[in-house]
DNA sequence: GTGAAAGCGCTAACAT
DNA sequence: ATGTTAGCGCTTTCAC
């Protein structure tokens, strides 16, 4: 044992003192700036190896300022969802190649935690913000907007401000969900859809009455609920529904939460074989449910990769004119959503 | 429009000059020192506002070195599994309590990525540090430690460095599970389980190998497989052995992604309905299979916060000897660890 | 209760 | 190719 048993760390200038050299040569190295003798890169990293030297990323930042970007941060609402954690990955791998770290925080649906943690990651000087925005007005950007930080919007566009955006093909998942149900002799779809007005959820709806609409179906609100929260209340909801007069033949379900409480309280009514299903956004083991799930499976994987790669150009000095970008969705047959209308004595066009 | 449309950030002194106050009462405001005559407290608060400031933590930070912590990190194997998403949750819902941030990271079981990331935590100049280990060896540590940064294990015991550790309690929640299938009958009961010679792994083998023994059933290494990664490696593995000569009459899994490939393979076969399983830690929609999954359900909420609470008491000082908590795990009965044993002519005790 | 001066650990800008 | 000086934005220390 030499060292001192728990001294204070040391610093750039213990390192140089030991080596022999200046401070701003230790900064060299550790910067690997090619312009250093490769005699005193040695005798420095020998002096780090032996004072147990850690360079100090948070005086470096601070410093530096403006110079290279070192992080950014993310605003999820809730990695427990397989759609936010896939988000996170493919950000980290993103940041990951331009040596920055992410700072990450879950949301959950709060749009005052999204004040919050957005002010915090602000006072942190993050380099750049991608936001799955909680809230309906992110016009509290602005300011800091001006200032030069970079802001990209993830899954729900942002309001009363101006920003880059990557937001999945909502309506057009959602038409095509219907419409593979309508396909299958579907005249009567519920609609089991969550609360809130953010633009995803409104798209969704939209796909939805925009494809009964083609098909002349007309919307019957009994058979529509907009108001669901927990995986709990779609599985009441579904029961309820499915206990009316002239239950639907098929549902279509506009979140994987809310599918797995339908698909609970399908089972429960016990016409989970003969009710069609079909859900916006793929959840995993859906494919080992019996029947297993058709879905409209999102890509929250290119949405993070998309949304990080532009947060990048911009901290990089990008200028372009601010821009949405629109990735698609696939529909996934499963099984639950093949399932046909049961036979009717009249209708069936053709 | 007054301000200037992109410049420089204001700081304390701009605020200060605006307000007619020094820096340092700029400073008290911020860190809400009490004794600031309320009147500049509202001068501050006016000039901060006018000029869009947000105080720098990251310059805060540096010269306050030793104060308040700011930042723990947290190194998890895959925000994916909800193993590693409720430790995430918990871990951020404690060092939200003390105002402190969370860096979090996942380690996809790379010991390489391991050693980085916590180079690069260090270099931040986090409080503390939060791991699910990778590798075998955190000898690396030991300088930290010395230099008195507090590292707190979960779920993975560290190698070659004594540091506090939360586990679950794996040898008895295998040693239950399996137990389990054996008072259904059974006495051929196959072994899944990961590659990888972490203590979790090697205990969950434990608690298998020590039931039989209890129940004085031989240990057959033709239904043990130790050596499988993904779901599919597990959903072959358990079609190889199915497909012998002696198949097992029940499956015991030691792990969640293995578990699933198990239900798949299983499904397969045609089996699922008459070869038991008993997975361990829980996962998602176990519930909703056919039959349903019986599981060891750990507590990994429990373990995020028990750690991140023994890390918050070591750094604030706290320094009583280092020790390791055990969390206990909860046997589950859904239905497939309930299947029980074909009568055979002979054996079955009692 | 408030302020002035010094300094946290590093890097930018300029020498040399 | 290396060193010097100044200063990033804040907080500590100590004076008033």
């Amino acid at each position: 044992m030499v060292g001192p048993e728990s001294t204070k760390r040391p610093t750039m200038g213990d390192v140089a003192k030991l080596a022999g050299v200046s401070r701003k040569t230790v900064s060299r190295v550790y910067n690997s700036e090619p312009t250093v003798a490769e005699e005193l890169v040695a005798k420095v990293r020998i002096a780090a190896d032996q004072l147990n030297y850690k360079m100090n990323l948070v005086a470096s930042d601070l410093r530096r300022s403006g110079g290279r970007p070192s992080t950014i941060g993310l605003l999820i609402q809730d990695v427990s969802n397989e759609f936010s954690a896939s988000i996170f990955r493919s950000v980290e791998d993103v940041a990951e190649q331009f040596g920055v770290t992410v700072l990450a925080s879950n949301l959950d649906e709060s749009a005052e935690r999204e004040r919050e943690l957005t002010s915090i990651l602000i006072a942190r000087r993050v380099d750049g913000l991608l936001i799955v925005p909680a809230g309906l007005d992110q016009s509290y950007l602005a300011n800091e907007q001006r200032s030069g930080m970079p802001f990209v919007f993830l899954d729900r566009p942002p309001h009363l401000v101006l920003a880059d955006t990557v937001l999945s093909d909502n309506e057009n998942g959602s038409f095509n969900g219907v419409t593979h149900l309508i396909e299958h002799g579907h005249r009567r779809i519920a609609f089991i859809g969550e609360t809130g007005t953010h633009e995803p959820a409104r798209q969704r709806f939209d796909g939805y009455r925009v494809a009964l609409q083609h098909a002349t179906i007309p919307v019957d609100s009994n058979i529509i609920r907009q108001d669901l929260q927990s995986e709990t209340d779609a599985e009441r909801a579904i029961i309820e529904i499915m206990a009316t007069n002239s239950p639907p033949t098929a549902v279509f379900s506009a979140h994987n939460r809310l599918t797995k409480g339908v698909v609970k309280g399908l089972r429960t009514m016990g016409v989970e074989r003969t009710v069609a299903l079909v859900g916006f956004d793929d959840f995993e083991l859906a494919y080992l449910l019996q029947p297993a799930v058709t879905v409209v499976a999102q890509d929250p994987a290119t949405i993070g990769r998309v949304g990080a790669e532009k947060l990048f150009k911009r901290i990089h000095g990008d200028h372009s004119p601010v821009g949405t970008q629109i990735v698609p969705t696939t529909l996934i047959p499963r099984g639950s959503g093949e399932i046909s209308a049961p036979r009717r004595p009249s209708s069936v066009a053709r």
